[in-house]
DNA sequence: CTAGAAACGACAACTAAGGTGTCATTCTAA
DNA sequence: TTAGAATGACACCTTAGTTGTCGTTTCTAG
């Protein structure tokens, strides 16, 4: 294929291994969109999420794992919109899984907070999660999984860097 | 928090390590989401794709590595349905990137081919992914990467078959 | 060689998800 | 105190993708 012989030209004395690892990456980037392309097909059968960008299910999980915020601060650690997370915020409330508590450093802004009953509907989908998680990757060690996740975390950050320098 | 008491109880002789192994999965799983939207962020910016799922990259690169197939032999091998490919097989033929020329096995269902055009295009969208991924992962050891992207297949294989077998 | 089943192309709604824009209010900092 | 940034609220719109249908074509089994 034409495309591979794109970059540096290994016929030269050029450092062929920037290329392999460039290739690596690419490949990897392409793994993950296919793998979660599967993992949202899954999610939705299962009807453990409907969406992941603006999904209740991560949105839940920042509160579940770091406690009340306010929903400007939600947004900016999700892949989405601040107004996409209002108006999520706005329909878990109306669910009342999430609720509105005073925040000290700003009147208007409140901080969102699970509600007893929307910490029990998180833990409910996490169970969930863990039961399809349990029967997967059979033939792999959990090290080798943390450390796959720990790479793709990597890769994660790497690519949010180079996103927001293009403002 | 609670939701990481779920499970077997590891006050009791129960292999802790399923859990641990689930946990660490199911943390796999939301990490590989999370990345994904950042490369499709990425993505947009740089002009790289539109959409991954259906996106015309994807579409382009199965016909660049495996040669001329129909479109419902793409549909199949992409996580979307066989019309959005047939939409998309339209669009691409009428932007010139595509071609559709004679099946042997099947007069009506033509197969679908890269013009010269198309695949100039190809080769310039994959250069320009390998530029991004050569920025990238600078902390790495390519064999990780590689090592990685294994896993993450292997993981994409799993959900696909628990997928599938939920029809 | 046929009849029924499946695959295919084409087309048309329909839905979901999220982006974008605006405006009044509130906070922050010079 | 005042200019500028942040916030909540609301409305509109674009895009991606699904679903359904229909007529035709191809495949398969008897």
């Amino acid at each position: 294929m034409a495309s591979a012989r794109h970059g540096t030209d290994r016929t030269t004395g050029a450092d062929p291994n920037v290329d392999g690892k460039a290739e690596a990456i690419a490949e990897l980037m392409l793994e993950v969109a296919q793998c979660f392309f599967r993992i949202r097909a899954l999610g939705q059968k299962t009807g453990l999420i409907t969406s992941w960008g603006g999904g209740a299910f991560g949105f839940m999980r920042s509160l579940a794992l770091l406690g009340p915020l306010t929903v400007p601060q939600i947004a900016q650690m999700r892949p989405t919109s601040r107004q996409r997370m209002q108006r999520l915020a706005d329909e878990l409330a109306a669910e009342g899984l999430v609720e509105f508590i005073d925040n000290p450093k700003h009147r208007r802004s409140k901080l969102v907070q699970l509600t007893r009953k929307g910490a029990a509907r998180y833990d409910e989908l996490n169970a969930q999660l863990m039961a399809i998680a349990s029967t997967m990757g059979v033939a792999l060690d959990e090290a080798d999984i943390r450390k796959t996740a720990a790479i793709v975390r990597q890769l994660s950050d790497d690519v949010k860097v180079r996103s927001e320098r293009l403002g």
